[in-house]
DNA sequence: CTTGCCTCTGACGTCAACGTCAGGTTTTAG
DNA sequence: CTAAAACCTGACGTTGACGTCAGAGGCAAG
């Protein structure tokens, strides 16, 4: 398929899948004029980079981990780049949880005004409790919000 | 305490409470000479204002969302913001969890030579299998990796 | 053949959360 | 009292993942 279809079928913009080539993300093979064409399984690996993108992955990082998820290079260092990304995820996890506990504590505190602070809900709050909010990696970032 | 302080226990820099000042997400008590002084609430104000950044909120959303944490506003409308942004990070975690998956996966199967596939590890890999990886909420971001 | 849509390669624009530098005032240490 | 350290207000620089525009070529249909 082309590059319009890509973007259509995986969701993102034909930008995105340019960049990602410039990134060496993903390969296209070229047709005599030019044109870039991309099997079916390049619909399922621009879903897995945008995974990781919202993992807040750079695409540099990125890089350097897809070839041993698409060739199963496995050297040690990736082996153990592949670990440290998961431990990272795993921490955002935890700091996110924590937040969203937080958020709740305040949607429970600033309740309802007929009723205490008495709640059903301390659902899951206690179950989660590991590490920190990852207190070494600054992202800034956009949201739609 | 001065800037210079608040900075140090809360960990992040002064440019960067400088700015939480411009986008009203921090007050300060100026002194005669123009310095600006906090209270030790201020640390634990800060923090949070960092739980909320790594969880990808905007400081517009934040700054909406803060009186009403502060302050116990709790108008409607507030509290349908809080809700939708712990329903966000909901999903964030979802998401995350799903790509902590995939990779889990990928260690897995770019396991170690010797051995085969069968693993210790769906530890919890069949837990949180819950929503989606939040389509609309792009994120550029860096990440210190 | 030509009309309309898709694609190509640059190249500049954007946005958020700060970093950093300049030039000046204030507070603190000796 | 004086020098160092901390603070102030602008204001411009940075970074990443794209958006957007310009100008030129490719491709199937009528």
């Amino acid at each position: 398929m082309r590059i319009g279809e890509l973007a259509a079928r995986s969701g993102v913009s034909v930008r995105a899948l340019r960049y990602y080539e410039e990134q060496g993300l993903l390969e296209a093979n070229r047709s005599d004029s030019g044109q870039r064409h991309y099997p079916e399984s390049a619909v399922d690996r621009v879903q897995l980079i945008q995974m990781l993108y919202a993992a807040g992955l750079s695409s540099r990082t990125i890089a350097e981990l897809l070839p041993c998820v698409e060739a199963k290079v496995s050297t040690p260092e990736s082996r153990a780049r592949l670990f440290a990304e998961r431990d990272r995820i795993d921490a955002q996890i935890a700091g996110l949880t924590r937040t969203r506990n937080r958020l709740d504590a305040v949607i429970a505190s600033s309740g309802s005004p007929d009723s205490g602070c008495t709640w059903i809900a301390d659902r899951d709050a206690a179950a989660h409790v590991s590490h920190f909010a990852t207190p070494g990696s600054r992202r800034p970032g956009r949201a739609l919000s």
